[in-house]
RNA sequence: GGGCGAAUAGCUCAGCAGGCCAGAGCGCCUCCCUUACAAGGAGGAGGUCACAGGUUCGAGUCCUGUUUCGCCCACCA
C-alpha cells in the first residue's frame, strides 16, 4: 500500500478529472457493473437540461441532490442506473438561434426553414458538449452509454407515437380557440408558459352609444358607461353586458348599442358574470380578444371579430385603425373618442399583465386553430396516483398545490408556431382534410383510402410544445414504445427529483403521459427542491451582478466544495442561500478529511496489515467512544437519507469526522501511539473508523473520499473503489453507551481545565500540576493519563488521583461528581475564587431545584417515558454531587 | 380573492421521532505556527427561538389567532 506520500493540502484540480475517467472507463456508473447487477434496481432519470446555455447553480444542485441519491444507493447494493440526457427546448433555443442570425445580419425567415433547423442542429452540438462536460465535472454518475436527446430518432418516434395514439383514442383534437398569443416569439403558448406581472396602468371609462338616442340624454338613456384597460380591444365588441338584476341598466338588456367610431351595432346583453360594484358595472364583450368574452359570446352566440394581426398590428376589421399597432391604435382610438365626446375620465389603476415567459412580451389573447390535448380523463389518473399514496411529493405540502392545479385543469394546447421542434404528425388533403400518421406514407395510405386515389399531402407546419416530448421522459428514454430491456427492468423508475418551479410543467405531465401509456406511474416519488438565491435571498441575475458561476466555483474551491455547500444548505422545497464563505468553507472541510487521514496514514507502520475491523475485546475508553459515536452516526445517517432529509445527514457526518473524530480520538491518540500503548488497536480503529466515515462521506464529496478510499488499506476481497464499496451497517459489538459516557466525561474535565488555564493566562506551553478526584472513573481516568495529561497539558510528574487537598491555595473545578485542583500559587486572588465557585454553585442550585421539580411531578413521573424519567434522576444525582463538591470547596476557602 | 412558506446568535441557516444547559458556518474577542491540517488548534462573548393564546407532565418543535416578509394559484373588465 502506498504510504504517507500526500501532500498537506488537498490539490482538487489534481484529482477530480482523473478520479471521474477512471471511474467512468471502470464502468461504474453502469448498473450493470454495481455490486448486485441483478437486483433490484434505483433509477432517476436526469431533467435534461436545455441545449442553450451553460450551467447554473440550479443544474449544480439537482447534479448535487440526484448524484447523492445515486451514490447512496449504489452502495447500498442497488442496481443504480442514472439516465442521462438534454432537451431540444423549442422556444429558447429558437431563440438563441435567431438571436445569433441577427447578430449575423440575416434572420429565420430571410433562410428558410431548412437551413434554420440546420443552424438549430449546429447549435446543439455545440451546447451539447457543453452542459454535459459540465454535468461530468460535477461528478454526476450518470450510465453515458444511456444518454439521450429529446429529438434523437428513438425519441422522435416516441413523440411521434404518443401523438398518434392520443389523436386515435380522441384526446389529441383541433379547433379554433382563444389561445395565449406571443407576438414577439410569433407562436401560441400555453397557460402555464404566462407569467402576470402586477404594473401600473389605467382604466379608461367612456360611454357606449344606444342607437336611436343621444349621448345627451345622459347614462342609462343616451349611452351606457363602461370601463376598460384595454380600449383598442373596443374595435372588436360584439355586445355590452349587464347584470340582469341591475337596475341601473335592465331597461336596457336587449337594446343595441353602437360601437365607437365604427357605429357597429352590437346588442346589450345580460349575464351574471358582470360584477355590477365594478368599474361602471356594464362590461364590453370581446370575445376575439378576451378569455372570458369568448366563453361568455359562446353562451350567447356572439361573433367573434378578429381585429389583430399575428405581429398585434390591428387588421381591417379595426377600420381606420388598420395597420396601427395596438398600442399605437390605443392612443389613437382614445383621442378620437374624446373628440367625439365619448371620453368619461381615466383613473390609475394596477392591473395584472399577461407576459410570456421566455421573452417577456405582452401576450395577446386571440382565436386561433391550434391542437389541443383533452386532458380530462389523464388529470384523473394523475390525482387517483398521489392520492392512493402511490406517488409520493416530497415535502408533501406540494401536493396540495399539484391536487389544486389538476382539479382545475384546463385543456392543453401543445402545437406551436416555431420551426425548432417536434413537427406535428398531420397532413392536409387538398380539401383540408386531416390525416394523423406515424409517417407521410403512413399518411399517404390513409388519405388514398378517403379519397379514393392518391393526392398531394401537406404537413401541417406546427411543432409540439417542448414539454409535449418531456412528458414521455421517463419511459422514452429507456426505449418505450418499443419492448425494450432497459423499459422492463428499469421502469417505473424510483425518484423524480426536480425543481418545484416546473411541477406543472414537467412532473405532472409526466405523470399523465405515464400513466395513460404505460399504465403505470413513471416514479413513485418526487422530491422537489428549491431556487438557488445569493447570499441575501435575492434571485441571481447579471443585472444584480451577483452570479455565481458553478463552474468558477469549481475551478476556485472544487467540486466537493460546492455540492457539500449545496447538499447541506438546502432543505426539500426550500429556496437556498448560496454564499462564497459557505463554499470556503466547506473546501475546508475536504481538506480536514484530507489530512485527518495523512495523519492515519502517516502513523501506518509499513508493514501494517489491516485484515478486519478491530476486536471489541481489545478497545480501550476512546476506542469504544469513537466507535459507539459511529454507530450512531451510521444508524442516524442512513435513517435521515431514507427520508429524504440529506443536508441533516451531511452535518451530522461532517460533525463526526471533524468535532469527534479528528478533534478527539485522533489527539487522544497521539499519546498512545508515542507510548506505543495498544498501538496496534489503536490503528485498527483510526483505519476503521476513518473508512467508515468516507463511506458515510462518499456521496456528498466523492472526489476528496475516493481518493484517500484508495490510499486506505482495505482486508483481501474489498471492494475496488469507494464508488462501488457497500454502505456502512451499524454493528451491536461496537455499541458502548457506558465506556462513552466515561470518555465523554474526561473530554468535560479537559475542557474545563483548558478554560480556566485561558481565564487565568496560564501560558499556553506550560505544564501544570493537578490533582483529580474522579470517584468511580478514577481506574479509567488513571488508564488516560497520558491522554489526560497531554490534552490539558499537566504535568505526568505531578498528576495525582486522589481526595482534593483541604486547604491548599489554587482552583477547584468541580465537572459532576468529579473535582479537579490546580495549584496555580500566585495566578489565583482567593476572593474571585470564591466568587467562581458561588456562581457555579447557584447554578446548579438552581437546575437541581428545576429537576426536583419535574421529579416531585407525580403527572411527570407517571406519564413521562421511562428512560427520560431515569435521565432526569441521573442528571439530579450528578448535580448534587457537583453541590456537594462545591460546598465542600467553599467551606475549605472560607 | 384563495393557498403555501419563512420569522432561531451581528450575517446566512440547521434543528421534520415534543424530553439533558438551543446548534453550525462566517464574523467578533483572547491566545497558540504543539511533528495531520494556520484552509489549522485552544478558549470566549453573543439568542425573551416574531407576538398572543392553547394542547401536554414537558413546546423552538403540535394547534389557533395576530404581525412582517416572500412565493404560488385565480377570468373581476
Amino acid at each position: 500500500m502506498p504510504r504517507f506520500d500526500l501532500p498537506s493540502t488537498y490539490d482538487f484540480a489534481a484529482v477530480e478529472q482523473r478520479l471521474y475517467r477512471w471511474w467512468e472507463e471502470n464502468g461504474w456508473f453502469k448498473p450493470e457493473n454495481s455490486r448486485n447487477p441483478a437486483g433490484k434496481p434505483f433509477v432517476i432519470s436526469i431533467p435534461p437540461p436545455n441545449v442553450t446555455g451553460s450551467l447554473h447553480q440550479g443544474h449544480a444542485l439537482f447534479v448535487a441532490l440526484e448524484d447523492l441519491m445515486i451514490r447512496y444507493h449504489r452502495m447500498r447494493g442497488r442496481a443504480a442506473l442514472w439516465v442521462p440526457g438534454t432537451d431540444h427546448a423549442g422556444i429558447a433555443t429558437q431563440l438563441q438561434v435567431e438571436r445569433k442570425l441577427q447578430e449575423e445580419g440575416t434572420s429565420r425567415e430571410a433562410i428558410g426553414r431548412e437551413r434554420f433547423l440546420a443552424e438549430c442542429w449546429a447549435w446543439k452540438e455545440k451546447y451539447h458538449g457543453r452542459i454535459v462536460g459540465q454535468l461530468r465535472r460535477l461528478g454526476a454518475s450518470c450510465d453515458w452509454d444511456r444518454e439521450r436527446f429529446t429529438m434523437d430518432e428513438g425519441l422522435s418516434r416516441a413523440v411521434t407515437e404518443a401523438f398518434v395514439r392520443l389523436y386515435r383514442m380522441g384526446l389529441i383534437y383541433q379547433g379554433e380557440y382563444i389561445v395565449n398569443w406571443s407576438p414577439g416569439l410569433q407562436t401560441a403558448v400555453s397557460d402555464v408558459e404566462v407569467e402576470y406581472t402586477e404594473e401600473q396602468g389605467t382604466l379608461y371609462y367612456f360611454k357606449y352609444p344606444i342607437a336611436g338616442h343621444s349621448l345627451d340624454e345622459g347614462p342609462g338613456r343616451g349611452y351606457i358607461p363602461v370601463a376598460t384597460t384595454r380600449p383598442e380591444t373596443i374595435l372588436g365588441d360584439t355586445a355590452v353586458a349587464v347584470h340582469p338584476d341591475d337596475e341601473r341598466y335592465r331597461h336596457l338588456i336587449g337594446s343595441t348599442c353602437l360601437v365607437p367610431i365604427l357605429n357597429r351595432p352590437i346588442p346589450v346583453i345580460h349575464d351574471t358574470y358582470v360584477d355590477r360594484a365594478f368599474g361602471t358595472g356594464a362590461l364590453k364583450i370581446t370575445p376575439g380578444h378576451d378569455p372570458n368574452d369568448f366563453e361568455i359570446g359562446r353562451r350567447h352566440g356572439l361573433m367573434v371579430i378578429n381585429i389583430m394581426n399575428k405581429d398585434a398590428t390591428l387588421n381591417e376589421n379595426a377600420g381606420p385603425y388598420a395597420g396601427l399597432d395596438r398600442f399605437t391604435a390605443r392612443e389613437r382610438l382614445w383621442a378620437d373618442m374624446a373628440a367625439a365626446g365619448l371620453v368619461i375620465k381615466e383613473e390609475p389603476y394596477t392591473l395584472s399583465v399577461p407576459r410570456a415567459q421566455r421573452g417577456g412580451e405582452i401576450i395577446e389573447p386571440l382565436v386561433s386553430r391550434q391542437w389541443f390535448v383533452n386532458t380530462d380523463a389523464m388529470a384523473q389518473l394523475a390525482l387517483a396516483a398521489v392520492r392512493s399514496g402511490r406517488i409520493k411529493i416530497i415535502p408533501e405540502r406540494f401536493t396540495k398545490i399539484y391536487v389544486h392545479w389538476l382539479e382545475n385543469l384546463r385543456h392543453w394546447c401543445i402545437s406551436r408556431q416555431l420551426w425548432w421542434g417536434h413537427r406535428i404528425p398531420a397532413w392536409y388533403g387538398p380539401d383540408g382534410q386531416v390525416f394523423v400518421a406515424r409517417s407521410q406514407a403512413e399518411a399517404a395510405a390513409l388519405a388514398q383510402e378517403h379519397y379514393g386515389q392518391a393526392v398531394p399531402l401537406e404537413q401541417d407546419p406546427d411543432v409540439l410544445d417542448t414539454w409535449f416530448s418531456s412528458g414521455l421522459w421517463p419511459f422514452s428514454t429507456l426505449g418505450w414504445p418499443d419492448d425494450m430491456p432497459d423499459l422492463r427492468r428499469f421502469y417505473p423508475t424510483d425518484v423524480m427529483e426536480t425543481g418545484y418551479d416546473i411541477l406543472f410543467f414537467w412532473v405532472a405531465r409526466m405523470i399523465m403521459m405515464g400513466l395513460l401509456f404505460t399504465n403505470d406511474v413513471p416514479f413513485h416519488t418526487v422530491y422537489l427542491h428549491g431556487l438557488v438565491r445569493d447570499e441575501h435571498g435575492r434571485k441571481m441575475s447579471k443585472t444584480f451582478n451577483n452570479v455565481i458561476d458553478p463552474i468558477e466555483v469549481m475551478d476556485q474551491y472544487g467540486t466537493d466544495a460546492l455540492r457539500f455547500t449545496l447538499l447541506t444548505g438546502s432543505t426539500p422545497g426550500n429556496d437556498l442561500n448560496l454564499s462564497l464563505e459557505r463554499i470556503r468553507a466547506n473546501r475546508n472541510f475536504a481538506n480536514k478529511i484530507w489530512n485527518a487521514t495523512r495523519f492515519v496514514l502517516g502513523n501506518l507502520p509499513d508493514d501494517f496489515r489491516y485484515d478486519a475491523a478491530p476486536d471489541p475485546a481489545a478497545l480501550s475508553w476512546p476506542d469504544r467512544w469513537v466507535l459507539h459515536r459511529l454507530q450512531e452516526v451510521i444508524e442516524n445517517v442512513t435513517r435521515l437519507f431514507e427520508n429524504y432529509q440529506f443536508g441533516e445527514a451531511g452535518r451530522q457526518s461532517y460533525e463526526f469526522l471533524w468535532g469527534d473524530f479528528a478533534d478527539w480520538y485522533i489527539e487522544a491518540c497521539k499519546p498512545r501511539l508515542q507510548a506505543d500503548q495498544d498501538a496496534d488497536v489503536v490503528r485498527q480503529t483510526l483505519v476503521y473508523v476513518l473508512d467508515q466515515t468516507l463511506r458515510l462521506l462518499h456521496p456528498f464529496v466523492p472526489f476528496v473520499t475516493e481518493e484517500l478510499w484508495q490510499h486506505l488499506p482495505h482486508p483481501p476481497g474489498e471492494a475496488p473503489a469507494l464508488i462501488v464499496a457497500a454502505w456502512p451497517e451499524p454493528n451491536p459489538a461496537y455499541r458502548h453507551p457506558e465506556a462513552a459516557a466515561v470518555f465523554e466525561r474526561l473530554r468535560e474535565v479537559v475542557r474545563a481545565i483548558r478554560n480556566v488555564r485561558t481565564e487565568y493566562q496560564v501560558e499556553p506551553g506550560r505544564r501544570i500540576a493537578a490533582v483529580i478526584a474522579a470517584g468511580n472513573d478514577t481506574a479509567a481516568f488513571e488508564a488516560m493519563a497520558p491522554i489526560l495529561t497531554t490534552l490539558a497539558r499537566i504535568d505526568p510528574a505531578q498528576l495525582t488521583f486522589g481526595p482534593l487537598p483541604g486547604d491548599a491555595k489554587g482552583v477547584t473545578l468541580v465537572v459532576g461528581e468529579i473535582g479537579v485542583f490546580l495549584p496555580l500559587a500566585g495566578l489565583v486572588d482567593l476572593e474571585a475564587e470564591r466568587e467562581r465557585l458561588r456562581k457555579q454553585l447557584a447554578e446548579t442550585e438552581s437546575r437541581m431545584a428545576a429537576n426536583r421539580a419535574r421529579l416531585h411531578n407525580p403527572d411527570f413521573v407517571a406519564k413521562a417515558p421511562a428512560h427520560v424519567v431515569a435521565q432526569a434522576q441521573q442528571t439530579l444525582a450528578e448535580l448534587e454531587a457537583q453541590a456537594t463538591r462545591l460546598r465542600e470547596r467553599l467551606a475549605t476557602l472560607a
